[in-house]
DNA sequence: CATTTATCTCAATAGTTTTTGAAATATTTA
DNA sequence: TAAATATTTCAAAAACTATTGAGATAAATG
């Protein structure tokens, strides 16, 4: 479950316009995700420095996790929790009886970064 | 529609623990807001300039609004800017095809605040 | 094993955001 | 209209975040 101090960090990590452009990359590359390298080709200019920088926020904010490929590191957006993050902002939308909420919350549940099911 | 810097300044807006606790108290108060005195109270020790000061940044960042009723000043969560926040996030999730973000992002655009529809 | 490629760490600097308290404004009540 | 209530504005100080460049680490290739 999402706590708020959890949620601080993950809007602190994604109000910031690399890191932004990172995420929304890697919900596009979904489950396979990136290396390092192709995402700083994809951002145009950025030091390799300051691309593990914001790598590391997003990492530590719980959004994305790495994995080693050979000389690469891969990275990929955790998407249960984007959909938490989702879910604990809208927490008792409209006094919790919502419909429309309520099911795209639990909608988002279900996404885990499928292909195209 | 959402644009990049929008998104940013609605992420930078809540990555803060007093303004997060206010949307999300905002939230549940739905179509009828707060008075600023009242979100004051209810978030316990805050001056009354730190909550204008935090209140004006949500209300830049275009996720409240205001309007003056008497002394009060009441401040409601402006729920369209929540759902096209979401949707900004998730776009092209799963290369555009998951059926699950696709759906949720649906029925948050239809969640206007409604009381228990 | 030396070199190249891919990425990370660290310390210094630059830039941005938050808090505080005092004074200002708008509205209602006596 | 004076006093009380509700909220905002402003400037200074404190706290936090991002960028840079130089050097470190880890894996593959000659």
């Amino acid at each position: 479950m999402m706590g708020e101090k959890q949620a601080l960090d993950s809007f602190a990590a994604i109000s910031q316009e690399t890191r932004l452009r990172i995420i929304r990359m890697l919900v596009v590359a979904g489950a396979n995700g990136m290396a390092a390298g192709a995402i700083a080709e994809q951002l145009g200019e950025c030091t390799a420095s300051r691309l593990s920088f914001h790598l590391n926020q997003l990492e530590h904010a719980g959004l994305v996790e790495s994995r080693r490929e050979g000389r690469s590191i891969i990275y990929s957006v955790i998407f249960s929790a984007l959909s938490d993050l989702v879910a604990f902002l809208m927490h008792d939308c409209c006094q919790g009886h919502c419909k429309y909420c309520d099911r795209a919350i639990a909608l988002f549940a279900k996404c885990e970064g499928r292909p195209s099911e």
